[in-house]
DNA sequence: ATAACCTCCGTACCGCGATACGGAGTCAAG
DNA sequence: CTTGACTCCGTATCGCGGTACGGAGGTTAT
């Protein structure tokens, strides 16, 4: 079994020393009960590093990730699925928001590369003068 | 001329007070010199705020907003177009993220609301366990 | 004119996700 | 057996976008 400092499991699961601490001290990641004066992390540290890491990618914040992680040993995929779907409603409203945000922008800079004259209509829309 | 308490300028355009207060240290509004201990606003007061947030809904950053403000006053085109150019671009990265997320949790949940043996598909590809 | 409310101003705090610092201890190589 | 790199641990700080608190003083309705 490797047996890995915390510089060597924070490179290989990509992240940063104080942020595996951080996350030790989040709760995420339980501190090795180490004989001796040095902890040692192995393979299953690495794992949770990587589940976090993914996790987030997906946009789970550290809290649902906790939970998550506690979902993991007690296998409750109701409440796996019940996360799964607020997160899936909240990245529908987040995509939607954006998108609406990406239209208006694009408009707009169209618009205002065109060469009119007159205010910009950029900056017209945000001060919600008339635009034309 | 409309002159609004700071109370009534924040309810007007939809902020708190707090909030005005916060833009104002940060730059974003100007602290009218009034004469007198209380301070008055107007209509124009009320135009920035909502600038401010329409801005906003666009993915702006306040930093961003105070640029966009600045250039508000001296009508500077090119540089309005750059920073709509950089905040399309954001966005566009966002929504592909945005968009990857969604597409991984949807296909899990239905995976695991199919209700298949063995672990929970969505915790599986978190932990990175090879998934079927 | 007095109660009730508002304003001003500084300062502190919130949640989020980290990142930095510093001193003491530990460990392996030369 | 020292030197240098690493670890541990607590605490502080960062950036973002606010929100809250509290006391002194201004203003408004009755």
């Amino acid at each position: 079994m490797p047996s890995l400092t915390i510089a060597r499991l924070a490179t290989t699961a990509g992240v940063g020393v104080e942020t595996v601490r951080f996350y030790q001290r989040k709760g995420l990641m339980a501190v090795p009960a180490s004989s001796g004066a040095v902890r040692h992390y192995d393979e299953t540290d690495v794992q949770r590093l990587r589940f976090i890491r993914a996790a987030q990618r997906a946009g789970f914040s550290l809290k649902e990730i906790a939970e998550l992680l506690a979902l993991d040993a007690s296998d409750d995929r109701t409440r796996v699925q019940a996360l799964t779907r607020t997160r899936l409603a909240a990245l529908d409203a987040e995509m939607a928001e954006l998108a609406a945000a990406r239209a208006m922008l694009s408009g707009l800079l169209t618009e205002c590369t065109s060469g009119k004259a007159g205010p910009c209509p950029i900056i017209a829309t945000f001060t919600g003068k008339a635009c034309h």
